[in-house]
DNA sequence: ATAAGTCTGTTGTTTTTACAACAAAAGGGA
DNA sequence: TCCCTTTTGTTGTAAAAACAACAGACTTAT
C-alpha cells in the first residue's frame, strides 16, 4: 500500500487530500491492488463493475472489438489516470469496452459505492475526491471530444495532422513520442494500418514532419 | 422562473431534489435564462464561460467548424440536458466548441463556481447536485463513447447501421424518427450527404430498413 | 548468435467515398 | 395559390481508402 502512495498523490481524484487522509480513503474504500501481465484484460464488454480503477503503473488500453473484429482503441490510460468510472458510477449498465493491459501493469480498485454514501466514520474528504471526480470527468469528456475532432476528419492526412499537432501541444514542443506503434495509432484513428503507414511516408515528402518509430516531429 | 421548475424537475443535475430546494438552489446559484432563436449561438469556440447550461426548451447541437468549413455535430442536446458543464467546471480552458439553437430555445445558466464552492446558507443539497452532475458525466461519457463507436465504423453503411440500431434500442422499438435531417445526419456521421442519401436507398432497396423523412423502422 | 516473431514500409488492385451538379419533392410565406 | 427556399434523391467522375500480399528492419528469446 504504502509503495503506491506516491501515484495516487498525483492522481486527480487526490489532488488537494493530505497523505493521512488518502491512506484513510483506501481502507474507507475497499481498496484493492493487482498486477495485471501485458496482454491481461482488467475488464471486459459485458460485465458490470462497481469498482472504478486507477493506473499505477504500466499503460491500459481502452477499447473496443466489434463483429467482424475491428479493433477501435478509444483511449490509451497514462499511469495515475482513472479508468472504468463511467459505468462504476452509474453500476446499473453493463460495460462496453474493454481494459487490457499494454504493458504489466498494476491496478488500484476503488469502491463507488461507498464513496457516493454517507460515510459512516464521517470522511470529511468524501465530499473533496467527489468534487475531484467531477473535474476529472470533465477533463476526459473533453479529451472525448477532442479524439472526435481527430477522427471526424475526412482523409486520413487530416486526421494524422489533427492527432499530431494536439499531441505537440500537449506535449509542449513540436518534438514528442506517441504512445502508440503503427497498428494501434490505425485503430486510434479508425483507418487502415498500411493506408495509414503510406499517408505518413508522403507527409514526410510533403515536408510536413519527420519520424523514426514512436517520435515525431512537426516542420 | 416558476414555469421552469417543471423542467428542472426532470433533470438529471436536479433528480431527487425537492421543488422548495431546487427554487433555493436558483437564486444561490445566480440562475438566468435567456431566450436564443434558432441559428442564434448560445456559446462559441474560444470563448470562456463558468456558468453550465440546462435546455429549457427548443433543441440545441454542440458541434465544430474546422478552418476548411466542415461541420461535425459532437451531439445534440434534448430538454432537460446539461450542456457546457465541462468547460464551465474546469473554467481555465476555452471552449473548444460551438452550442447553437436548432430551433427557438431558452437555456437556463447556473453559476458552477457558487455551486462548487461551500454555500454561505449552507445549502445541504449542494452536495447531492455534486454527485448528481457526477452521475450527469458520466451518462454523457458513456455516450460520446456510444458516439466514438459508430464513426469508428469503416464504411457508411456500418455507421448507419450502428447508429439506427443504437437509435432503435434507446427508443425501445424498431420504428422511430431521429432528430436530425439528412445534412445533419451527415455531419454526425462524419460523412458526405449524398453518399449517405445514396447509402440509405441501397439499404432500402436491400430490405434493411424502410424510412420517410426523419421516421425509420428497421426490418 | 541465431531463429522466430513482430513491426514497418511498399505496391497494385478493388471497393468506397467525396465531390459536383442537377432534378424532384416538400415546406413556408406573401 | 404560386413562388421561393430547403431538403432529399440521383448520377457520373475523380480521389481516397481498404485490402492483400510481401520484403526488409527490428526485437526477443533461446
Amino acid at each position: 500500500m504504502k509503495k503506491y502512495i506516491d501515484i495516487l498523490k498525483r492522481t486527480t481524484m487526490f489532488c488537494g487530500i493530505s497523505q493521512n487522509d488518502i491512506d484513510a480513503m483506501t481502507t474507507c474504500l475497499n481498496t484493492s491492488f493487482k498486477d495485471f501481465k501485458k496482454g491481461e484484460y482488467i475488464f471486459r464488454q459485458g460485465e458490470y463493475i462497481d469498482h472504478f480503477c486507477v493506473l499505477i503503473s504500466g499503460s491500459v488500453h481502452i477499447q473496443s472489438d466489434d463483429y467482424w473484429g475491428n479493433r477501435s482503441i478509444i483511449s490509451e490510460v497514462r499511469v495515475a489516470e482513472m479508468f472504468g468510472e463511467s459505468y462504476a458510477v452509474s453500476g446499473s449498465s453493463a460495460v462496453m469496452i474493454d481494459a487490457v493491459a499494454t504493458s504489466d501493469s498494476t491496478v488500484a480498485f476503488f469502491n463507488v459505492k461507498k464513496l457516493m454514501t454517507v460515510c459512516p466514520h464521517a470522511c470529511g474528504f468524501h465530499n473533496a475526491v467527489i468534487q475531484n471526480l467531477l473535474i476529472a470527468l470533465t477533463h476526459k469528456n473533453q479529451s472525448l471530444m477532442q479524439k472526435l475532432t481527430h477522427i471526424s476528419k475526412r482523409t486520413t492526412r487530416e486526421k494524422l495532422i489533427s492527432y499530431l499537432s494536439n499531441q505537440a501541444k500537449l506535449f509542449g514542443s513540436n518534438s514528442f513520442s506517441i504512445p502508440f506503434n503503427r497498428q494501434q495509432l490505425a485503430d486510434f484513428l479508425s483507418v487502415d494500418r498500411s493506408a495509414m503507414s503510406n499517408e505518413l511516408c508522403k507527409m514526410r515528402d510533403d515536408g510536413l514532419i519527420i519520424f523514426d518509430r514512436n517520435n515525431f516531429t512537426l516542420l
